[in-house]
DNA sequence: AAAGCGGGGAC
DNA sequence: GTCCCAGCTTT
């Protein structure tokens, strides 16, 4: 595909169409929880930015209601522990997203005093705030004519000025970023970026545009040359491998045995079953023996009680669940092994599909 | 620049 | 099945 830069004629790209968006958006702006009230709290605003990274804004519901009822303001969440923390948060995804908020407001609450910071070279010291969220919270809750670059505004310009290149490169979005730059109304910048999420999510969608609702297609190179469902051109993704797990759910005196995952990679410090990687005999085998380490004898039935394939952006677990029992021995202490009883399974933060196997015995 | 990191809804 | 979503961090 050709691209870009030669397309654009240099009155096409001073064209201003703000005004036209910020027209539409009065009328068709969505009423979402984080949208209320005419001052914008920036707590909220981190809080929603933060949960719609990746996640559209239908997940994002229920969670945010959730989370707003149980961590209303910066002291509440920066008090309250990480297992509560990820509790609240689990089921929706990229668990870092909540460590790194719980972390960050705890920051704001010691270093800044509980007022999140209003400049962006504070904001981006602050983890999990990258150029999207900072320009997002800067521009809605402080008004300040900041951008900010998503999946959203990456789509729009395609479109707009015709951009073939990949758009998930850094050149085309420092390409982007420059053209939404040149566009921002100085004194609405919040509804400006608002109102590009909101344009892309209902009128300029990723696969049938609805180009006949579109305020904007006299401003638009793409729909001029009829390309409106070829751009924006994506990197196409790559093959995700299946890993085969054997999980065993060990039961002792109305109690499951479970374990903490590690503080760092694939769903990071939330619960689980014993398990390994690895299928068959073999499998039950390395359990036994990763349980033996543990100071726990068990005897695992043959039968599985069940299997589930849950599916990551980057690999999928092809789980089979058995049933075990403590032939002999005591639990070796350690932080990250811990007898539940069984009444309390909604108590931990569990790994992805862990939960549902709770479920399932 | 590329890979790791979740889950779900739309098609 | 595929696509991709109000991305950030680490390598």
């Amino acid at each position: 595909m050709k691209c870009n830069h030669d397309h654009i004629k240099p009155e096409e790209k001073t064209e201003h169409w703000a005004p036209v968006l910020l027209q539409w958006f009065r009328t068709h702006r969505r009423e979402l929880p984080w949208r209320c009230g005419s001052r914008r709290d920036p707590y909220k605003v981190w809080v929603s930015e933060i949960m719609l990274q990746q996640t559209k804004v239908e997940a994002v519901r229920p969670y945010y209601d959730s989370w707003m009822d149980r961590f209303p303001d910066i002291p509440a969440l920066a008090e309250a522990s990480q297992d509560e923390v990820l509790r609240q948060w689990q089921g929706l995804g990229y668990y870092s997203r909540a460590r790194n908020l719980h972390a960050a407001v705890q920051e704001v609450q010691s270093v800044y005093g509980g007022s999140v910071p209003d400049t962006k070279k504070e904001i981006l010291k602050l983890k999990g705030v990258g150029d999207y969220t900072a320009g997002a919270i800067l521009s809605i809750a402080y008004g300040k004519p900041e951008v900010a670059v998503d999946g959203n505004v990456l789509r729009v310009f395609a479109r707009l000025y015709r951009i073939g290149d990949n758009i998930l490169s850094a050149s085309v979005k420092q390409q982007i970023t420059a053209l939404a730059k040149a566009q921002i109304p100085a004194d609405r910048a919040g509804d400006f970026n608002e109102a590009l999420m909101d344009f892309g999510a209902m009128i300029c969608i990723p696969k049938h545009p609805r180009c006949e609702a579109c305020p904007l297609t006299a401003y638009c190179q793409a729909r001029r040359a009829g390309m409106e469902t070829e751009l924006p051109v994506r990197l196409t993704k790559k093959h995700v491998p299946t890993e085969n797990i054997t999980v065993v759910a060990v039961t002792d005196a109305a109690r499951w045995l479970i374990h903490r995952r590690p503080d760092k990679g694939l769903l990071a410090s939330m619960w689980e079953f014993p398990n390994v990687i690895g299928s068959g005999e073999a499998g039950i085998r390395a359990v036994r023996d990763l349980l033996q380490r543990m100071g726990l004898t068990v005897s695992v039935k043959a039968a599985p009680i069940g299997t589930i394939k849950h599916v990551f952006s980057h690999k999928i677990w092809q789980m089979t669940m058995y049933k075990g029992t403590v032939v002999s021995g005591k639990l070796i202490e350690k932080e990250e092994w811990q007898w539940l009883p069984c009444q309390a399974y909604t108590t931990v933060p569990w790994a992805g599909p862990h939960g549902k196997i709770t479920a399932m015995i």
